[in-house]
RNA sequence: CGCGGGAUGGAGCAGUCUGGUAGCUCGUCGGGCUCAUAACCCGAAGGUCGUAGGUUCAAAUCCUUCUCCCGCAA
């Protein structure tokens, strides 16, 4: 595998494993990422972490706005298969052509379920038992090309959206390796996804994180650690927005939804729908993150019991 | 100069408007009670109030500078 041209596209943390075994085993000629972005508050220009890995090992990369207009480097390479993984654009005909073992995929979920951005969180989410990688021929439209193959990943009681994606971050660079020589000699299978089970995992919109204390309480929970250790599910409490970063549930009949009713020195219930939703770790407002306990130290308890939560 | 929140013993906060003894809830350590305890009672240690300067008899508090942390927006 040595000696096979490889063209890499990928931009987040969750690709930085899959390069990194592609550079160890093949011959990555260029690097593909999108451009650098300018983050947080201070608006720092900050490479992609696909291209600090890449610069580490002192190979090229290209970051075109649009690939679908600026893509004569990746022709120029000569790539013999181009690999992708959460790239975050759609790859334009021209290029899935061109080489000649085509262009391969590495996502984070068990397609055709979860087809899109942000995979990982939407299983989570719904509270799916299971998930895992899919290494799959690409075509022009997300995520939607056959598959070569599939490794299930069992979701724990205790996974977030961290520990999953690292679990699966490294899945998939794994997986891909074991694949890779079965598509270069031609014996790799290759599945059509089936179209009535496709769904999809669109990005998360702010509306996401909001907690709904009608849900059932199975729901908040999956919810918060769907979303957690990024955005992070919030709710409103006393005017100011709260970030929910933990939190367990307990059955129980209850007579009105999102009610502070259980306050104790390091306790804090809210009801739900079917039972009550304690609060384990939350970042208040202007706040850095602090369990639950931290928080109710320096409160009045006695005010807070009945108070409404939306 | 995008908008806003914040920095006070080890943790989380109050005190700042209206300058005048460093406070609360915990934690830690010691002692007591108890069959026992994460429970209860008594006691102790621990803070140049983010930095630098200014005003004042006197600054956590008023004025100015800077640094760092956080949320929103991008």
């Amino acid at each position: 595998m040595k000696n096979v041209r490889v063209v890499f596209m990928g931009t987040p943390d969750f690709a930085v494993p899959v390069l990194q075994k592609l550079m160890e085993n093949t011959n990555v000629v260029l690097v593909v990422s999108q451009p650098d972005k300018s983050v947080g508050r201070k608006q720092i220009l900050t490479k992609t972490p696909v291209k600090m890995e890449a610069e580490k090992k002192n190979i090229p990369v290209f970051q075109p706005t649009k690939i679908k207009e600026d893509y004569a480097p990746i022709l120029e390479a000569k790539p013999d298969i181009i690999i992708t993984c959460a790239y975050g654009q759609i790859i334009p005909k021209v290029l899935l052509d061109a080489p000649k073992y085509g262009c391969i995929n590495v996502h984070a979920s068990l397609l055709p379920k979860y087809r899109g951005g942000a995979p990982i969180h939407h299983a989570l989410i719904n509270g799916e038992e299971k998930t895992g990688i899919t290494i799959m021929y690409m075509d022009e439209a997300m995520d939607s090309g056959d598959i070569i193959r599939e490794v299930e990943y069992p979701i724990k009681e205790s996974d977030n959206v961290g520990t999953l994606h690292d679990a699966l971050s490294i899945l998939g660079a794994n997986t891909l390796i074991e694949t890779l020589p079965s598509i270069f000699n031609g014996t790799n299978e290759r599945v059509k996804q089936e179209e009535d089970k496709v769904t999809f995992a669109y990005n998360i919109k702010r509306e996401d994180e909001h907690l709904d204390f009608h849900k059932i309480g199975e729901q908040l929970k999956n919810q918060v650690r769907g979303l957690n250790p990024w955005p992070l599910a919030n709710l409103l409490f006393q005017g100011e927005e709260m970030k929910v970063l933990e939190v367990h549930f307990v059955k129980k009949e209850i007579e009105e939804v999102g009610i502070v009713q259980e306050v104790t020195k390091d306790t804090l219930g809210i009801t739900c729908q079917d039972g009550i939703l304690y609060l384990d770790k939350i970042k208040p407002f202007g706040k850095k993150e602090m369990n639950i306990k931290d928080y109710l130290n320096g409160i009045d308890k006695e005010k807070v019991i009945g108070e409404k939560v939306e």
